[in-house]
Order: structure tokens, then C-alpha cells, then sequence
DNA sequence: ATAGGGTTAG
């Protein structure tokens, strides 16, 4: 009998015996390994290197020793070791061996459970042996084969399967088939999977969960959901795994009625809550904005892993609920569950959207000292982190000391360059990603471009953009967004307006951001117009409510508080504050103090006293305590040159206990001075009013008010 | 005997 060849090991350089028919069997690089520090790690490579060696030789006793030394120098086993003894055991035919060692893998399960172990590859191996040997596969074992391929995408391999089943007849087994379709959609190729899908004979419900599933793990939901329809049609019995892929798949849509619908055959059908259905079903409600929902299906399951508490903390950062997710962390340990790198990653994200640079560094020590920062999801989420805290140095340092850098980690660095408007170092890591062999995606576009404008280089921004769509690379709605605010914002309103219509030429559907970037262009533009009447962009204005309806009646967007404010603006500088109150008066909610004050000042450039008290009275509602309201009347008043009513109002600020705003303006003050010098003032403030006046000089002579004041004579001290 | 499922980064 033909033994196993010694270079058919795990040993990812050494390529496959090429006795098997099989393909381009190349076992993915099998790392993750727990660091504490260069040394360390050289030490640790060096010790497989020996242990391998070890094995090869048949020395599996030495092998074993040498990772007892292993472990008493409290090194973090990785995956790859127990691979290797477990191929040395197979060589030696020692049983007992590999059962110690596997119990070992199993003690350890907990770390490895998301990693690959190489068991996959064991398998294959295993195969490949048996043909060899002259065993010919039955339809038990090529299932299998199949799960393996699948499990390492290995279409090649996955193919040669496929047609020794066809030449054996092993394609009608219900077994086989699943199978198949099962391997082709984890490999990419969901084609394939529903040509071997629609030849089936007999379906089981198997059969119908690997289409399902398939089509999800391709990105292809509608069709997903299509299959579920058609297995529906045809009573196939739904089973938990059907209700999970469904839901997954409803999420992914955001088709919410679907979704509960699959919520409810689940309950219909007898299904009880366990860990794969309830955490698909959080999942889905998390996804659809139902957060009760999901907290609610939490609070019923009895068996819960790490995933489902993830998943729920997940839900409340992606909904900025950040006290509720720590509160879920903290609940998570008292459970005795151990935080996982996603559990980080999804504190560090939380830390960043929040700026929290504090809790951003606790969670980034917990990484060190868990070893979670080697993981790449994890130290993208640092280097962000930082970047958002502000904090580029130590962005940029984080992400020196890696060693595995995938196209994400160089695209976040890039990005946190880019929002500080860094351009050169930007654009450095363009060019640096590209040299380490990692091609840039359209985000890594996006960055460069960003980065320019965001330092106000306009031409070499339009640069990028048309080298990207050169080299083929299609302006997605980011790209399309970033150019058309970060021209609004180097003052280039007109030409933001006309790339808002490109984009829409090139059939890309505007985001509530590109059309609150457009519309700020508009009203830049209506801005300059009155400056400048002459350049004429008269009806540029109307555009602007015309995008507005547009958008809510056309494109079926729900308008957030910021549209309704860039339109009452809009309206303001166009001197219609009737039709600005009004659309206030109707917003679906209660307009908040910002859209108030912004009808509130053009009230007062249009001295439009009637709106500018109603207006006033809203806001006294909304915040009776703020000066500030108090003081943006008295300057609407001011602006009419109502003094008595300013004075009247001073009363009452003095009555209420309320100081003046330290942070407003000086034009503000100073006319509120003046006043309350044209008004009836009491003697006894003068003094006051004259220290105010000797800090106000300069200011006033800055804004060109000197003129006004002196009229009054204030400044004759 | 053998096949199917859920989470995370820009």
C-alpha cells in the first residue's frame, strides 16, 4: 500500500503531489498567531519550522516534546501546530496520539472556533490518499470532500469533484447534489449552484436551504427570497435554517414586512427560538431600525453565544445607542462571556463615532492585552479610531506596526489623512498601497479626492477624478457626493451644481447627503447672487426647491430636520419668510432650535418683526432659559430700531436672573448698547457700559459699526 | 452513516 508522500503536508509553500487530478490545491496561509513581540515571533516560526520538520521525519514523539516546551514557555499555540502534529500522527499510524491532540484542539475550541484548522485541508489530503490507494469515494464520503472544497473556495478542486460524481452516477443522491449546490455557492459561482439545483430531481429541504443560502452568500437577496417563494409554493416544510437564510436575506432588503412575515411562519411552523434563528432574527430587526424588537427577541432566547451578544451591541452602535452597548459589554462579562475581536471592534467603533478618545484607548489596551490587535478588522478599527479622535500620529503609528495589511487598513489610514485634509500624506499611501501589491478600490479614489478638496487643491481633486474614471474605476455616489460638497465648500457652488447633474446623468441615485450638498450649493450660489446680480444665475434658486420636491415626491426620500433647514434657508435669503414659516409649521415634527434661528436672523436682515416675535415665542417655548433667544429678539427688534421693546426685553432678562450669552457676537453686543443707550436707560449702568465699550473699540472698528455708534455718541468717553 | 444557518472593518 502506496503511503501518504511526505510533501503532501500542511505546510502551505510545498506544493500538492501531482499523482492527484485535482487542480490548484494551494491551503490557504494559515496564521493568527497570539504575538508578544518580534522575538517571540521569530522564536515561535522557528519551533514550527521544527516541529514540521519532526513530523516529516516520523519523529512525532520529539515533535510532541518540543510543544510541551512550547507550552511551558506559555507560547499561544496556533492553529498550524496542531495541524502539523496531526499530520505527523496519520504518518505514524499513532492513534492514541491523535485523539490526545484532538482533545487538546477541542479544549481550545473556544479561540479556534473562527479560524480555519486546517481540518479541511486534512480532509482533502485524506481523499486525494484514498484515490490513490485505489479506494474509489461513494456518495458518504464525497459530501464531505465537497464541505472541504466549499469551507477553502477551492472551485478547481470543487470542479474535479463534480465530475467524478457525474462519471460514478452519484448525481441524483439527494446527499450529493445539496452538496454541490452548497459548493458552488460558497465559492462564488452561484450559476453553477442553480444549474446543479434545477437537474435535481428531488429536492429535500436541504436541497432548497443550499440555494437559499447560496444566493445570500452572493449578494443576490431578491433571488434568495424568489427560491424561498417558490419552496413555499411547492409546501416544502421550512426548517430554522430556511427561516435564518430568509431573514438574512429580508435584511439585507431592509424589507421589513418580509421579513416579520418570516418572523411568523417561524412561530406558525413550531420553530422554537434557538441560537441560529433568534441571532438571525436580531440580525434583521437591528438592520430595520426595530431595536425594541430585537432586544426583545434577545431577552427570550435561552441559549445565547458570543455572536448573538455581539450582534445586539452591534445594533446599538449602529444606532448611536453607545451607553446601552456598554451596558450590554458589561452585562456580556458578568455572564462570564469573554469579549471576542468583534466585540472590540465594535467598542473601538463605538469610541469613534462618538470621538470618545478615552474609552478608544481602553479598548485599544484591552486589544494589546488580549492579542487582538494582530487582527485586521481590529486594527482597522484602532487606526479609525484615532483618526476620528483626532489623533493622526497615533493612527499613523498603529498602523506602521502592523504586519498583515489588507486593502480596508491601508483604505482607513488613507481616509483619516484625507478628512484632516492631509492630502500629501493621502496620496503618499496611494501610491505606497500600490508598491505592497494591494491594488486601491474606489474608496481608496474617493480618499485621494476627498484629501485634495478638503485642503482646498480643487484641481488636482478633478485631477484624480478624471485619471480614476481613465483607468476605469466608476464614480460611485460617494465620489459623486464628495466632489459635489467639497465644491460648495472651496466656493464653488455653481460647479457643484452642475456635477450633481452629471451624477444624475450617469443614473446614480442621490443620497440624502448629495442632495444637502446641492442644495448648500444652491444657496451659496443665491448668496453670491445678491452680491453679484450681474453674473445672473437667477432660477438657480428655484432649482434648489425644485431638488426638494423632487426628492420627496419623485424619489420617495423622507426629509430630515437638515433638508427642511437648507430650504427654509433657502427662502430666508430670498427674502420669503412667509413660505419659510410656513413649510416650518408643516414639518412632519417639531422644528428644533437651529431651524428656528436661522428664520429667526433673516427676520431680522428683513426686519420682518411679525414673524421674527412668533418665531421668538416658539423658541422661548422650546428653550425658556436660553439668553440667546432673549437676545436674537432684541436684535430682530434693534434691526427695526424698536428700542423700546429692546429695553423692555432687557427688563426681563435682568428679572429672570439671565446673563448674557458669553459666546455672541460683538456686533450683537454693540447693538444691543446701542440700543440700550437710545432707549431709557437708568443712570446707574453707564459705567458699565463704557468698560464694554473699551474692549468693543477694535471690533467695532473691524466690522465697520464705528460709524453707527459714534452717531450716538457712545464712544465720546 | 453523508449535505444546509447567524455577527464584525472603509
Amino acid at each position: 500500500m502506496a503511503s501518504l508522500p511526505i510533501n503532501t503536508t500542511l505546510n502551505p509553500h510545498t506544493p500538492h503531489s501531482k499523482t492527484t487530478k485535482s487542480p490548484n490545491l494551494t491551503p490557504t496561509h494559515l496564521t493568527t498567531l497570539q504575538e508578544n513581540g518580534k522575538n517571540n515571533r521569530i522564536l515561535y516560526k522557528s519551533y514550527i519550522k521544527q516541529i514540521s520538520s519532526l513530523c516529516k521525519d516520523g519523529q512525532i514523539q520529539e515533535a510532541v516534546d518540543l510543544f510541551t516546551d512550547m507550552q511551558s514557555e506559555s507560547f499561544q499555540i496556533g492553529p498550524e501546530i496542531y495541524g502539523e502534529l496531526l499530520q505527523g500522527c496519520v504518518f505514524e499510524r499513532d492513534l492514541l496520539l491523535g485523539q490526545q491532540i484532538h482533545a487538546l484542539i477541542i479544549k481550545n475550541g473556544e479561540l479556534f472556533a473562527r479560524n480555519e484548522t486546517g481540518f479541511s485541508e486534512n480532509a482533502l489530503l485524506g481523499f486525494c490518499e484514498m484515490q490513490e490507494n485505489g479506494f474509489l469515494g461513494d456518495n458518504f464520503v464525497v459530501p464531505n470532500v465537497l464541505k472541504a472544497c466549499g469551507a477553502l473556495q477551492l472551485i478547481g478542486f470543487g470542479k474535479g469533484v463534480h465530475g467524478y460524481v457525474l462519471k460514478m452516477g452519484f448525481g441524483v443522491c439527494v446527499f450529493v447534489a445539496s452538496s454541490l449546490v452548497d459548493m458552488y455557492g460558497k465559492c462564488g459561482v452561484w450559476g453553477d449552484a442553480r444549474k446543479v439545483f434545477d437537474e435535481m430531481l428531488e429536492r429535500n429541504v436541504v436541497a432548497w436551504n443550499s440555494m437559499i443560502a447560496s444566493y445570500v452568500q452572493n449578494a443576490m437577496s431578491e433571488e434568495a427570497v424568489d427560491v424561498f417563494h417558490d419552496m413555499r409554493v411547492e409546501g416544502v416544510e421550512p426548517t430554522h435554517v430556511t427561516i435564518a437564510s430568509f431573514l438574512s436575506a429580508s435584511a439585507n432588503l431592509c424589507a421589513v414586512v418580509e421579513g416579520k412575515q418570516g418572523h411568523a411562519i417561524a412561530i406558525v411552523h413550531g420553530l422554537e427560538l434557538d441560537n441560529i434563528l433568534g441571532t438571525s432574527m436580531i440580525n434583521f430587526y437591528s438592520k430595520v431600525g426595530l431595536i425594541e424588537d430585537a432586544e426583545l427577541v434577545f431577552s427570550r432566547m435561552l441559549e445565547k453565544d458570543v455572536v448573538t451578544w455581539n450582534l445586539l451591541i452591534s445594533c446599538y452602535v449602529q444606532h448611536g445607542l453607545v451607553e446601552s452597548a456598554l451596558n450590554l459589554c458589561q452585562l456580556m462579562r458578568l455572564e462570564n462571556f469573554r469579549f471576542d475581536s468583534v466585540t472590540l471592534a465594535l467598542i473601538l467603533s463605538a469610541s469613534a463615532n462618538t470621538s470618545n478618545l478615552k474609552l478608544g484607548q481602553e479598548g485599544h489596551c484591552y486589544c494589546i492585552r488580549h492579542n487582538f490587535e494582530s487582527d485586521v478588522v481590529v486594527a482597522s478599527n484602532i487606526v479609525n479610531m484615532y483618526g476620528k479622535c483626532g489623533k493622526i500620529n497615533h493612527a499613523s503609528s498603529v498602523f506602521s506596526s502592523t504586519t498583515k495589511r489588507d486593502l480596508v487598513l491601508w483604505n482607513t489610514l488613507m481616509g483619516a489623512y484625507a478628512e484632516q485634509g492631509l492630502s500629501g500624506e493621502a496620496i503618499k499611501l496611494f501610491y505606497q498601497m500600490q508598491l505592497e501589491s494591494v491594488p486601491p478600490n474606489v474608496i481608496s479614489w474617493n480618499s485621494v479626492i476627498l484629501g485634495f478638496l478638503r485642503s482646498g487643491q480643487v484641481n488636482k481633486a478633478k485631477d484624480m477624478f478624471s485619471q480614476m474614471k481613465a483607468l476605469g474605476f466608476q464614480p460611485n455616489l460617494i465620489t459623486w457626493t464628495t466632489l459635489v460638497s467639497g465644491m460648495v465648500q472651496n466656493g464653488f457652488g455653481d460647479e457643484a451644481i452642475l456635477l450633481f447633474q452629471k451624477m444624475l446623468e450617469s443614473e446614480t441615485q442621490p443620497n440624502i447627503l448629495s442632495i444637502m450638498g446641492v442644495l448648500s450649493a444652491c444657496t451659496a450660489v443665491a448668496s453670491l447672487q445678491f452680491g453679484r446680480a450681474i453674473h445672473g444665475h437667477a432660477g438657480l434658486v428655484n432649482e434648489g426647491l425644485e431638488f426638494f420636491v423632487d426628492m420627496v415626491s419623485e424619489r420617495d426620500v423622507e426629509p430630515t430636520m437638515e433638508h427642511y433647514g437648507c430650504v427654509v434657508s433657502l427662502l430666508s435669503r430670498h427674502g420669503n419668510l412667509d413660505e419659510a414659516l410656513m413649510l416650518i409649521l408643516r414639518m412632519p415634527f417639531d422644528p428644533d432650535a437651529r431651524i428656528l434661528g436661522s428664520l429667526l436672523a433673516a427676520c431680522r436682515e428683513h426686519q420682518e418683526i411679525e414673524i421674527g416675535e412668533y418665531i421668538s415665542k416658539l423658541l422661548f417655548e422650546l428653550e425658556p432659559g436660553s439668553s440667546g433667544n432673549f437676545i436674537a429678539l432684541s436684535n430682530t427688534y434693534a434691526a427695526a430700531e424698536r428700542w423700546d421693546e429692546v429695553s423692555r426685553l432687557r427688563v426681563l432678562m435682568k428679572q429672570k436672573g439671565l446673563k448674557k450669552n458669553p459666546g455672541c457676537s460683538w456686533i450683537q453686543i454693540g447693538r444691543e448698547i446701542h440700543a440700550f443707550v437710545a432707549g431709557d436707560a437708568s443712570h446707574s449702568e453707564t459705567n458699565e457700559i463704557y468698560s464694554i465699550l473699551a474692549l468693543l473699540r477694535q471690533e467695532m472698528q473691524l466690522l465697520g459699526y464705528v460709524q453707527m455708534v459714534r452717531n450716538d455718541e457712545i464712544l465720546c468717553s
